[in-house]
DNA sequence: AAGCTGGGTGAACAAACGTGCAAGGAGGGG
DNA sequence: CCCCTCCTTGCACGTTTGTTCACCCAGCTT
């Protein structure tokens, strides 16, 4: 980018900033601001939407505090986390509910993190989704760090995943730390000799330091299966293997069981998540879950503890507080 | 108001919530909103109205703090205090000067205040403009107090200025302490008398520790003779006094000259606003300036170091930091 | 110099939005 | 019980806004 290139830009910020400013601070009309800074009302009109789309102007829904809504409030109750439920219609897909939930979740995040801040982030479909939305938020000294190996047997896995933290990072002006290891090593032996590796353990105590992680959760044995199930990470034996402990759900590679327990379910020696002592260890631990087919999975990551901030759909979140 | 307003009010600011939600975060049409609420795209337009007047809406300008403005940044250099220069067209009339300024100042000020905080007011056609404007935010146990009397000969100003702060204390659900007396006595040892008075001294205590002050300022010989002197409260002999003390303005019917001095001047014995003293402890100290004809005030309240925050219009500001 | 390309501009059109208005409905008073 | 008042609603209209398209200009290639 020339020197020219740059202070153009910087202009484009400047004018950005005023217009922004006239617009939601004064209430003129883009016509009127497209007078005042000499230009065309379309002109304004694009001017105004990049300023959204970069984050300049910030918009926050902010409840007063008496007035969660009725479900929000219940999910408090019950499992003593914050919900943020996400008003979609009843009658709409999964593929509706998960980008909306996305979009919502996308441009909340910025609340959650900030300069100086080390962020965990899964991959998967609705970390993909979340992706491709987040409004970006300039901070300082940040990072990213992926949760979970992406490779398989076929692929690396890097391009999906680095694709996705990419995305974040840049919007967050983040350093991101890439996780170069397979979802699930072939044997808990390599897996143990390379967590030995000085390159991944400095990875791994990031993880352990980490002040917020995201996530979507797995489910298995639903209808809509996740990315990990779909991508071919898994193999038949893998999945006897699923469905003969008991499990109803995995984190970033780790699965777990209706009861949140997750002794004895073999695969985890094999997956490269963080283990659920460490991420209990991160003080926001943020959840995003879209459709009622992951309804098991929700309930078992409650019951283990994984979640502080729990972003849901409301038909979702109404399933969760029923009566069983 | 009945119970059943009561819910239906509830159940307005939920919807406007949703709606707001709906919009802002997810992008939808009011048209999608209205189908999905039951109910017509009008409403669902005038629910998103009030959701962006009570406040339910927060709309923020987040400059990324590499780019304030070329102009708030030499102020900075030069004073010391952060400026929030508001974008005006040079050829604006003054009253549309004090207006847009006002407006901006109004939607910001949520930034400044919070719960359990004391916003010191004073008052004035500035003040009245932002009052009018003012956005909500829901606080508690926070607290608004007038800084300086209002009474003249001929009134005793309190519907006047209980007025503009019960504008303040609604918008942010903020008690409201009215200060009962003139703005100028006509005698320094009744104020002195009235001063000692527990019921007086409470409220000169609780200006003592104030979180934020919010004023703006008098300039008694510009061409736009701020309410203070039209309004009939000083009188010719007054004037002349002023005159020869050098005085180029005031904060809360405090004179100072354009070196920020104020010592000597008499009619300081009698005016009822914080002395700059005890002003000058208060944290953060708003300043809302409008139009160039006070710059000499401007100017002065600066050297006075009254100031840590100025909201001020864009040729003013650009008066401010030109070489003289 | 001519030609190409990518990014930005304003005009024109279509979509989305705000608001005055008349109608309808709830609550309170006669 | 009826009427009056106040508030809310949806419609219709005019305005405001988003977006497509053809165009232009700067920078680079041939």
């Amino acid at each position: 980018m020339s020197l020219v290139d740059e202070s153009a830009q910087s202009d484009r910020v400047r004018d950005a900033l005023t217009a922004a400013h006239l617009y939601y601070m004064q209430d003129l009309t883009m016509d009127a601001i497209a007078h005042e800074l000499h230009t065309s009302r379309s002109s304004v009109s694009r001017l105004l939407s990049h300023a959204r789309a970069t984050g300049l102007v910030d918009i926050q829904i902010r409840s007063p505090l008496d007035a969660p809504s009725r479900l929000e409030l219940l999910i408090q109750e019950r499992f003593h986390i914050t919900a943020h439920v996400v008003p979609v219609p009843d009658h709409a897909t999964d593929v509706d509910r998960l980008e909306r939930v996305a979009l919502s979740v996308a441009r909340i995040l910025g609340q959650f993190f900030d300069s100086n801040m080390v962020m965990g982030i899964a991959w998967g479909s609705t970390m993909n989704a979340i992706s491709r939305h987040v409004t970006p938020k300039q901070t300082h000294g940040s990072q990213i760090i992926q949760l979970n190996g992406a490779g398989n047997m076929r692929t690396t896995g890097l391009s999906y995943a680095s694709e996705i933290l990419g995305r974040f990072g840049y919007a967050f002006g983040a350093h991101v730390h890439q996780f170069p290891v397979p979802a699930f090593f072939d044997s808990p032996a390599t897996k143990q000799a390379l967590w030995r590796e000085r390159s991944v353990s400095r990875l791994l105590e990031m993880q352990a330091r980490m002040d917020v992680a995201l996530f979507g959760l797995g489910s298995p044995f639903s209808e809509v299966p996740s990315h990990v199930y779909a991508g071919g990470y898994l193999e038949e034996p893998d999945y006897a293997s699923l469905s003969r402990s008991g499990v109803v759900g995995d984190v970033a590679t780790i699965f777990y069981r209706a009861d949140g327990s997750t002794d004895g379910i073999q695969l985890n020696a094999r997956g490269t998540g963080p283990d659920f002592t460490v991420l209990r260890q991160t003080p926001r631990r943020l959840c995003v879950v879209s459709g009622t087919a992951k309804l098991a999975s929700l309930r078992g990551a409650l019951k283990a503890d994984l979640i502080t901030d729990l972003f849901v759909d409301e038909s979702t979140a109404r399933a969760l507080v029923a009566n069983i």
